[in-house]
DNA sequence: CCAATTTTGTTTCAGGCTAGAACATAATGC
DNA sequence: GCATTATGTTCTAGCCTGAAACAAAATTGG
């Protein structure tokens, strides 16, 4: 062979026929539409006809990732239709290890929650292999509660610091003091049936819930910014709705962007980052409030006009501002959504920050940016960790029927 | 029908055959090999078998999309392979209004000049309509002296400013003084056989020739972004090798990311604008030069050790490491290459703003940020608008071969 | 209550495209 | 000169979709 195989090789999947790209495009059809389509709806919409897309629906019902649903009358004429929805035995399990809990939340195919643990408590400085155990013992025993007849497709897990895409190492964690842990080999022997959860940062997974809203229907934004206040402040970047993680997952590293470059020292060695501003502790040490204090509390003081409070709230606007100003001119996204405390502080942040952005923002004359608060499930990474499962389901159906 | 029609709108192209994306596969396969491959190549590189690359193959020589070129003797025993190329009769033209010049360029689907006029002039404040009139004019006049056989697949436009995707109208364009400008309209009539040039931003243009080195063939970098240096700073970002022009065109507003909020006032209505310390007219002015010198006197100057020269570059560089290390801490990306007046000083910036990037990039302790300069061709904005028209080939041979 | 109408879902058949195997072609090596 | 080897072509079976005919189940109207 003249050519060398390495340098012809093209990132596409080819397959001999058309059938899995139509498989997933009945299933993602279905996944998108606004209420439950027919056969008929499908092939109407996919442009295949009644024919094809009978066909396809039967296959993907008897591999149970679709329900034909009971019709209801609709008083029109004609043949009732059968209405068809997300298989709702097929789920995946998201789990999530942060700061301050242990989570694991177990999703359907329609995007309903069929189970769920919260175990709040203090796991910095934790140790790594007790606590994934723990957080094993959560999710056998969530699994074990389903309901007979459900099958997983596959597991996420949610974790506050830089993953390696490639081996799926956690690099390291500071808000857990964690460095160098493999979570997939301390989970798996704890898991049921060989399930193995793909690790991911914490701040794209709570993304990718703003992203998508179920398995393949898109959220209300294609492009925006998702800044998740922790402890530090992370965050990720979703471009024609694809969460941009990065060449190496360290995408999102929003807290360490420049604010000032005279302003304090940032335990990451540079100056002025926006940590330093709006990260959780600097904010509640600006409002003159202790170390452990709720985020909640800082939002109440600032509602009520307690000066400090509003001093510091003012201050995150402005170094929020100068931030995504930045972030916002390159990418040219229109929306920012704040999740995490900076969420809970949303309604106070959003008239000052808007305002900086409208001033920084070279776009704004034609399109104001505009500040959402994330909607505010507590563990968001458990979600985004079972969605992200889920898309490989979605994005290749025919993948799960031929293992089936 | 149940279900409305636009709720169900999925965003995916349809064929009910599998033709369309093995034709693409095979050109996408030729375009991308360092070798010219035969038939049976592709068929080991695509995993096809040698009977249908070899039918694909013979449609796409068919079509002119592909070119059998000589075999040259190999020296291996067996019958001696027809080496495939893509087709050099398909071509694409490239179009750019800069204050600079005027450029018009002709690339072949292997990527190479056919033909190119480049007019040198000053065009700040000059009239829309007067100048696209000498654009068209200067195209006409390029694509007459073409070979007989050639077959113009289509044609790009590179404007220095906010283009509007949807429309094509280019808002304002400050270096040229132009704004609501719709250059379709005033370029069409000037060109042989409803040639429509797309425009597009010069510095998303001019990144796609950093992206890929020739029609489908990826380029060195897969991410990264891009900065122009031109009397602004433009720029661009490189994702997964796909070029992010944001939700409305406005990407890449990089001259205007914070560098200090307490710095001068920029003309945008913000402060400390970066620009206003790597700008073209702001480093003049801080090596001490007068407004219309070349950037190479600058380059020239700071490497023979000239006090104000040096500041000038260490200064810019400063400025860029600030506002780079937001970028690629947000986006994670490992590669910032310099263009225009940038990119002549790259030598020069490369060692501080690399010290700068590996200080504020919190991920340069695992992967050092590295600094390139790009490929110094002029007018690469026309390069890129051409490679731009002939993607559209490169991804959908079907249509092109269905249409003639 | 029954027939006409309408819409959904199924069945059947023809056609396009790929996989696989056999075959033809054109070189090297002994 | 003949075996060997690799490329390219031809032929057939099988998968999948499109089109059209058909079956099923409701409403409408007398």
């Amino acid at each position: 062979m003249t050519v060398p195989v390495s340098s012809l090789e093209v990132g596409r999947a080819r397959s001999s026929t058309p059938r899995p790209a139509n498989l997933a495009l009945v299933l993602r059809t279905v996944c998108t539409a606004d209420t439950l389509p027919s056969r008929a709806d499908v092939a109407a919409a996919t442009g295949m006809t009644r024919a094809t897309a009978a066909r396809l629906a039967d296959d993907l019902v008897a591999g149970g990732l679709l329900d034909e649903v009971e019709a209801t009358p609709s008083g029109r004429r004609g043949r009732p239709a059968t209405p068809l929805a997300p298989g709702s035995r097929v789920v995946a399990l998201g789990l999530q290890a942060d700061a301050g809990l242990l989570a694991g939340r177990v999703l359907d195919l329609r995007g309903r929650v069929v189970g769920e643990r919260v175990e709040p408590g203090d796991l910095r400085g934790s140790d790594p292999a007790a606590t994934l155990a723990r957080l094993g013992d959560l999710a056998a025993d969530l699994l074990g509660g389903l309901p007979d007849g459900t099958r997983v497709a596959g597991a996420g897990l949610a974790l506050p610091g830089i993953v390696d895409g490639g081996t799926g190492v956690l690099l390291r964690a500071p808000n857990l003091g964690w460095s160098d842990v493999s979570p997939a080999d301390l989970l798996a022997p704890r898991l049921p049936g060989g399930l193995d959860p793909v690790p991911g940062n914490e701040a794209d997974l709570a993304a990718r819930t703003v992203a998508e809203t179920a398995p393949g229907r898109p959220g209300p934004h294609r492009d925006f910014v998702y800044l998740s206040g922790q402890i530090g402040i992370g965050g990720a970047t979703v471009l024609d709705g694809r969460v941009m993680c990065g060449s190496s997952g360290w995408a999102g590293e929003m807290g360490h962007v420049c604010v000032d470059p005279d302003g304090p020292a940032c335990r990451c060695g540079s100056t002025g980052c926006l940590e330093q501003y709006a990260g959780r502790d600097a904010l509640l040490a600006a409002a003159g409030l202790p170390r452990g204090t709720p985020p909640g509390e800082l939002a109440r003081r600032a509602a009520g006009g307690d000066p400090p409070a509003c001093a510091a709230v003012a201050g995150a606007a402005r170094a929020l501002g100068i931030a995504l100003a930045g972030v916002l001119n390159v990418l040219d996204v229109p929306v920012v959504v704040l999740g995490g405390h900076l969420g809970e502080l949303a309604g106070l942040l959003r008239p000052a920050l808007e305002e900086h952005l409208g001033r920084r923002v070279l776009s704004a004359r034609w399109r104001r940016p505009r500040v959402e608060a994330a909607p505010g499930a507590p563990a968001a990474g458990a979600t985004g960790a079972a969605l992200r499962a889920l898309a490989d389901v979605v994005d290749d159906p025919a993948r799960w029927l031929d293992a089936h």
